[in-house]
DNA sequence: CGCATCTCTC
């Protein structure tokens, strides 16, 4: 059981002092170091003397951070550490060509043979001095942030070792550590910690100076290994980790899932900051339904948490499109009397551009305005993100006008924004477009906006454009990150060039870049689609030795890529792996495993992957819906197909274009969608129900179909599938009679001639996305694609 | 801050 702190105030205590750290390790590590150390028996010290009390209150406060020994500290006190500051300072400066060598022997010679008389002199003279001092003094020399006066501290540390002046070396230590890792210098720290036995004292200061500087691989390294010497890590630590978990981007859901486990299993007592840590950090990590677990459950406790926390799950809700309880939340905090600022308003928003909810995004807006909260670049960002998405964009342009009277400079990341909504419309020529515009307005391209429209270059298969973008983002001074290395090994693979990804994945690395989860994902997909087992399980083997934790996506990818290629034993293995790594399994996981039996008419197996998923408490989507009519069509079981179709309608889950597209499918399968096309208006009336009534009724009535719309692609398909079951020649007719085509005998049978003639110049964009997945997906039929589509489309080039 | 990776029909 946790414990929770006694609800005294509505709000969770807050800790505020100079240095958190420090001040909260040693009120919480003091009484439990005394009992763990004491029971261990092996420790070199019997026991550890009583704590002064008057110790918890030297403090690094600003005061004496800024005090130096000469003067104020030695004044304060009855001892003069001067001669002993100057002793040593000559001994480390006499010696610093051998440095390590002299370090090693003072601190391995407990009972040296032979001593300087002076020194011993000089050691009697401060047998009396009580250990609070040693530490204050240390703590002088630790804050002045200067390499020699640390070394110092070192020295003094190792001097009264020698002379056995202090009893409580760990603590000792412990304020070294803090110190070094305070001014980046961990290494030094871990030569430091390794002079001794780790204590839960050293062990915290270690672990929080690596969280402090963002070394989360050896934080949790020395908590696992604090744990196996039969420690319990200080929950500071917890905090400590998960902040700069947080604030490096680091934090996904494996890690933060592992680390609750932990706190469960070891249970860490859990105070307010802690909880806010959890809480915040779940909603970081994407998974909005803990974090809101968590939060209700402290929220039961009488507590109520930071604002920062609760935009943290807002935020998290209104990515994931749960825009109702983000609203809830957000209520909530106006009704706890906390006047939600930017920050809330803006995370509300994300969750109403991300549903597509624009009506609800503009008033949100308003309603900020009105409560005299000013729209920040980040609300204009979302809102031009809004109206883009729904091609408005003219609307999207009087944003970035008033934002440019509202004196918010438009920025690269609002271009960037909207170069990407032209990338998932397919229209990757726009990116030239927006560069000028950007450009016109003052605002230069960074690293951001350039991966933008790598991607947007990437995804419509332009790899040229795409290395050329690259290059000139170098040339521009800009070095590429993870995401640039990422986009372009992915889009490599994506256009099947593996040799080559693979080249960019050595490059990343030799230039310096390490990889991350989402590259060694990338790479196992590749790996996986070219059916290379070896190399997947040694790129899992290498993530792993990184301190990298596979993610559900990697397992998604590996039940995806196992799966496909019939290795259903491996593809559950890894289900059975991620739930034991305490993952829950996760809908696209299911709807890979679902599809991956049905690709090959596993309509049992699929079936039963879906009860599997059911019985998970999993909603079926209707993306697993489709497989499974997949999964029947491909057993040539029509009817079950239909079933499904049946219980979808039952089941308030909306067929789609893929749902009909399948059970069309299913039919030809079986030799019977000609028979349905012609004889049954069922077809033509399930279609009409989907709203795609524009296709049946063009199709059926000899007309073009309309260009310009949504399901373009679809009439595309239709117009495949007739073509496979005979009836392209009708299809030719219709296009002749309304488009003046003229077929020659060779090309009359392709269906890539149907395509291509079919695009009217003017509206070629349309066309690509799925005129480039079919190149991408099927070369062989389709490789001369590109010298039709590069006739078609006028050449834009970098100025 | 954001941008990149996995799942349905061709």
């Amino acid at each position: 059981m946790m414990l929770l702190p006694v609800p005294g105030s509505t709000c969770f205590p807050s800790i505020q002092l100079a240095s958190p750290t420090l001040i909260r390790h040693h009120h919480h590590v003091w009484p439990l170091s005394a009992t763990a150390a004491a029971a261990v028996t092996n420790s070199s010290e019997p026991h550890l003397p009583p704590i002064p009390s008057s110790s918890t209150t030297i403090h690094l406060t600003s005061t004496s951070r800024r005090r130096r020994f000469g003067d104020d500290q030695a004044a304060a006190s009855p001892y003069d550490f001067g001669p002993l500051l100057t002793f040593l300072a000559n001994s480390l400066s006499s010696d610093d060509d051998s440095a390590s060598s002299s370090s090693s022997s003072s601190s391995s010679t407990s009972s040296p043979t032979s001593l300087d008389p002076s020194e011993f002199q000089l050691a009697q003279s401060y047998r009396a001095v009580p250990a609070p001092l040693w530490h204050s003094l240390l703590k002088s020399l630790c804050a002045s942030h200067s390499s020699s006066d640390i070394g110092l501290a070192y020295a003094v540390v190792s001097w009264l070792q020698k002379h056995n002046l202090c009893f409580s070396y760990e603590l000792l230590y412990s304020i070294l550590i803090h110190a070094l890792g305070r001014s980046e210098k961990l290494y030094e720290a871990f030569l430091l910690s390794q002079r001794q036995s780790l204590t839960p004292l050293t062990y915290n200061a270690l672990i929080g100076a690596c969280a402090r500087n963002g070394d989360l691989e050896k934080a949790l390294h020395l908590m696992s290994r604090m744990r196996q010497d039969g420690y319990r890590s200080d929950f500071v630590n917890y905090s400590l980790i998960i902040q700069s978990l947080t604030r490096s981007n680091k934090i996904d859901s494996p890690i933060m899932f592992k680390l609750y486990r932990e706190i469960e299993s070891e249970s860490i007592e859990i105070d307010g900051q802690l909880f806010n840590d959890i809480i915040a950090g779940f909603a970081k990590a994407g998974e909005p339904s803990q974090a809101v677990h968590l939060l209700a459950m402290v929220q039961a406790t009488g507590l109520s948490p930071k604002t920062a926390t609760l935009v943290a799950v807002i935020s998290a809700l209104g990515n994931s499109g749960r825009v109702v309880e983000a609203e809830a939340i957000f209520e909530e905090m106006r009704e706890g009397g906390l006047q939600p600022r930017t920050r809330a308003y803006n995370a509300l928003l994300k969750g109403y551009v991300k549903a597509g909810q624009l009506k609800d995004a503009e008033s949100i807006v308003s309603q900020m305005e009105k409560s005299g909260i000013s729209p920040d670049e980040h609300t204009y960002s979302l809102l031009i993100d809004a109206y883009a998405n729904a091609g408005r964009w003219e609307s999207a342009r009087i944003v970035l006008k008033e934002m440019e009277a509202s004196n918010v400079q438009p920025n690269s990341y609002v271009f960037s924004r909207i170069l990407a909504s032209y990338r998932d419309r397919g229209e990757w020529q726009k990116s030239f477009q927006v560069l000028r515009e950007m450009k016109s307005s003052g605002v230069r391209p960074d690293r951001h906006f350039y991966n933008v429209m790598i991607d947007t270059f990437g995804k419509s298969n332009c790899l040229d454009h795409a290395m050329a973008t690259f290059e000139r983002m170098l040339s521009e001074g800009i070095h590429p990150d993870t995401v640039t290395w990422n986009t372009l090994i992915d889009c490599h693979c994506k256009s099947g060039h593996h040799v080559r990804a693979e080249e960019l994945f050595e490059e990343m690395q030799q230039s310096g870049c390490a990889p991350c989860a989402t590259t060694y994902n990338i790479m196992i997909n590749s790996f996986g689609e070219q059916q290379r087992w070896d190399e997947v399980k040694g790129l899992l083997g290498k993530m792993q030795s990184q301190g990298l934790l596979p993610n559900i996506v990697t397992y998604t990818t590996l039940v995806d890529i196992y799966g496909k290629s019939g290795r259903f034993t491996d593809a559950i293995e890894c289900l059975e792996v991620m739930k034991s790594a305490g993952m829950k399994p996760s809908p696209t996981m299911y709807n890979a495993l679902i599809n991956a039996y049905a690709q090959r008419g596993l309509s049992e197996q699929a079936l039963n992957a879906f009860r599997v998923m059911r019985a998970d408490g999993l909603k079926p989507s209707p993306l697993a819906l489709n497989s499974l009519i997949n999964a029947f069509g491909e057993d040539r079981r029509d009817t079950e197909a239909f079933s499904v179709l049946q219980y979808m309608k039952e089941n308030d889950l909306k067929p789609d274009v893929v749902t009909y597209t399948t059970l069309m499918k299913t039919l030809i399968r079986v030799d019977k969608f000609c028979k349905h096309l012609r004889q049954s208006d069922d077809f033509a009336g399930m279609m009409i129900r989907t709203g795609h009534r524009a296709r049946v009724s063009n199709i059926k009535g000899n007309r073009v179909p309309e260009y310009g719309n949504n399901d373009t692609e679809y009439t595309l398909y239709q117009i495949a599938i007739a073509e496979t079951i005979g009836l392209a020649h009708l299809l030719f007719e219709i296009l002749e009679q309304n488009m003046n085509i003229n077929r020659t005998d060779d090309n009359k049978k392709s269906l890539k001639y149907v395509l291509i003639s079919c695009i009217p110049s003017s509206s070629t964009s349309i066309f690509f996305p799925y005129l480039l997945l079919l190149s991408t997906k099927y070369p062989s039929r389709y490789s001369s694609m590109d010298t039709h589509l590069s006739n078609k489309v006028g050449t834009e080039d970098f100025e």
